[in-house]
DNA sequence: CTCTATCCGATAATGAGTATCATTACCAAC
DNA sequence: GTTGGTAATGATACTCATTATCGGATAGAG
């Protein structure tokens, strides 16, 4: 299961690496503590609080003060590398925002809370037309939709 | 200045009588902060969070505490007689939901925190396309758009 | 190695929202 | 009109995510 799938580009680099250039290009130092929080940011596949955040990595052994979690990731997201996700619970979430744009927008479950992500082409479209169409200069959007997942049905 | 525009709807009912019907219906009372409630957010144009509308209320003179803004408020997004609104710094925001599906989404503007109202016709269509092609039941959707509104740009 | 800007983590403060509870208002039945 | 049951009120205590503070650690340039 070594194989790469489908095309060939010369091993992408991760996230973390990306972010790492961006933050140390910025002047910031690597440390012991952001260090953790890019490699949890990095292996997640969906958004995650930042007690979720510092719990993961805490469990992995490592101390590391909930504070430096909330600043890592307000830096990060004062720089674009991460996305804000909020799912109307009083909690911020977070995820890595790749460099190419790439990014996907959630199913939220009204009844369970969970948080399914989904990517639509079509929806990206439509988005982007009404951004054009609008007096409003558009960097990003949220898109939730909210309901209930397989599970609560 | 008292003409009807374009169609002839014999005085659509405002949202606060359809709201106080579905609340009487369900056995709740009227009642003195109640109305106060609905009234305020009757009357205004776009979202409002809790301690606004209660800001809003005792200035006008009226006494009514806290938490039964809040209360009004659950109950109100509990029977979906109001949509919550997050615009991401932490405050829950309401504005009226119209029965009949009549909604709007929004333009934050992450420099000043404004809010816009905009529809728009083909975003929807796309929304529900994508409704159908998940498989999750969706019963409603959140859209934000963020970027810089035109004084900040 | 030294120096200093940056970062750390512990902890206090903040603030939106929620829970509690004694009191009050409503309403239908008597 | 009184009463009893229920719902609503408002003051207040509380929860808990996030932010601010601050003395001590440390990366990393020179
Ligand atoms: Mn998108
Ligand atoms: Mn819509
Ligand atoms: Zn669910
Ligand atoms: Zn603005």
């Amino acid at each position: 299961m070594s194989a790469e799938p489908h095309h060939h580009r010369p091993s992408a680099p991760s996230w973390s690496t990306h972010a790492d250039e961006a933050l140390s290009r910025r002047g910031s130092r690597a440390s012991a503590a952001r260090n953790a929080v890019l490699a949890a940011l990095d292996s997640q596949a969906c958004c995650a609080s930042a007690q979720e955040i510092h719990a993961r990595i805490t469990t992995d052994g490592t101390a590391i003060g909930i504070a430096s979690v909330y600043r890592t990731l307000e830096l990060l997201h004062g720089l674009a590398l991460i996305t804000r996700v909020d799912t109307g619970d009083g909690v911020a979430r977070y995820e890595p925002a790749h460099p190419n744009g790439e990014h996907h927008h959630h199913l939220v479950c009204n009844a369970c809370g969970a948080v399914e992500a989904f990517h639509d082409g079509e929806l990206e479209a439509a988005i982007h037309a009404v951004a054009d169409r609008v007096d409003f200069r558009v960097d990003a959007h949220d898109i939730a939709l909210r309901g209930a997942c397989r599970r609560c049905r």
